[in-house]
DNA sequence: GCTCCTCATTGTGGTTCGAGAGGCA
DNA sequence: TTGCCTCTCGAACCACAATGAGGAG
């Protein structure tokens, strides 16, 4: 098609401009695709580890992926439904509204030290991927995703391999979603959901919108460094792989299967991943919206401007894919809601700024010297005050 | 550049007290 | 609406070892 040979010519200079907006600060070559906070520093992945093994001190760095929205701040959020990491800043002016906020979106942490390279794949979601795979899809990707060849993306951030591969890199999906699906597995409602895959157990699984680049970089990685992955690691053959995939749906390459923080997210989530996907318009439609919304607001899982960011209610989950499928209704309102923004932007960054140090407030005691408590809890008191020691 | 010394500052926990919120007549 | 009572929460207080900065040799 015409309109889509020009879209193809208008993406080519929008990724060169992305590209020189996300250079490596080190190479200034390379895209940048993490951020180090202590170094205030975009770095590409084979940089990021040149820098943070020089010694102890570097590899206690911090980091995190870059913010797809500005491209110059580490990823504190994921938002399924875009398929994007976002900073606190973007995630909040993106997801404030009130169509858009009710995106699935879920915390992302960083990492540090020199991680190995199958590390490195859970750091990004696919954990489970190994060296064979990673270095495979090289082989086969065909250049569909820029002129490097990695998978070609679809609409929905999924790849396109006819081989089965690209299952192992979309989240999991129930075959099947009923109603019962919906109810919440929460002890204290006794309900239990029937027929309902295991929750992935891996919440960090995100790479946002550069998945392509980041395959790209650890493919450049394992190749330069054929000893990056670690030994233990069981790689398998890829046609294995999707056979064993086809027994246990979910299980293989969904990014889910690291324990990641089990306690910080309530357990309605379980029920958004387990209908949450990027599957099909039918699934949605057979899950009545009346009983997701009333149940959704019941759970308080749906934030809004006021609340989504208190930490102890978590992102919420509109039912829809995570696939990139941008709410359509929120994008409709974005542009009215966006000149609104315009003039009040200096209170959303006033706003956001507070709403992220509210998110990593410690209301815990932090005891920093512990030989001062030891010290404070022997010594004499009268009234609760210390008193003077009699030498 | 290194070591030693001096001095100001910090941080620690149990108790008390006061401000503020909420309930009730 | 006002006044009183109860409850909750957080700041202040205390002494002193530990810490860090700065200067001298």
């Amino acid at each position: 098609m015409n309109g889509s040979s020009r879209n193809e010519e208008a993406e080519a200079p929008q990724e060169d401009r992305e590209h020189q907006k996300r250079l490596c600060d080190y190479c200034g070559s390379s895209m940048a695709l993490l951020y180090c906070r202590a170094d205030s520093a975009k770095l590409c992945f084979s940089c990021d580890r040149e820098v943070h093994s020089a010694n102890q001190l570097f590899s206690k760095h911090t980091r995190s992926l870059l913010c797809d929205a500005c491209d110059g701040s580490p990823a504190a959020i994921f938002c399924t439904t875009e398929s994007s990491v976002l900073c606190q800043n973007c995630d909040w002016e993106s997801h404030n509204l009130s169509s858009s906020s009710v995106h699935d979106r879920r915390p992302l942490e960083g990492f540090s030290g020199c991680p190995c390279l199958n590390e490195l794949l859970t750091v990004v979601g696919f954990e489970n991927m190994d060296k064979k795979a990673l270095l495979l899809s090289d082989e086969c990707g065909g250049g569909v995703g820029g002129g490097d060849g990695f998978l070609g993306s679809g609409v929905d951030g999924s790849f396109d391999l006819d081989d089965g591969f690209s299952d192992f890199l979309v989240w999991d999906t129930p075959s099947v979603v009923s109603l019962d699906d919906l109810i919440v597995s929460n002890p204290a409602y006794k309900f239990q959901a029937m027929g309902v895959p295991p929750l992935p157990k891996n919440r960090n699984a995100a790479c946002g919108r550069h998945k392509e680049e980041i395959f790209r970089q650890l493919r450049v990685l394992v190749k330069s460094e054929p000893n990056l992955f670690s030994e233990n690691v069981d790689v398998k053959p890829l046609k294995s792989l999707a056979s064993e995939q086809n027994m246990q749906r979910g299980s293989l390459f969904t990014g889910f299967e690291h324990d990641a923080e089990p306690t910080v997210f309530p357990a309605y989530e379980a029920h958004d991943f387990q209908y949450n996907d990027c599957g099909t318009a039918e699934k949605r439609e057979s899950s009545p919206k009346t009983f997701i919304r009333s149940h959704l607001q019941e759970c308080c899982v749906v934030p809004d401007k006021h609340s989504y960011n208190d930490g102890s209610t978590s992102h919420a989950n509109d039912g829809h894919g995570h696939g990139g499928q941008m709410n359509s209704e929120a994008a409709s309102a974005f542009p009215k809601v966006a000149a609104h923004e315009l003039s009040s932007q200096n209170r959303e960054t006033a706003l956001s700024r507070y709403k992220a140090k509210k998110k990593t407030r410690r209301y815990e005691k932090h005891i920093r010297y512990e030989s001062r408590k030891v010290r404070a809890e022997s010594r004499t008191r009268i009234k609760g005050r210390f008193a003077k020691m009699d030498h």
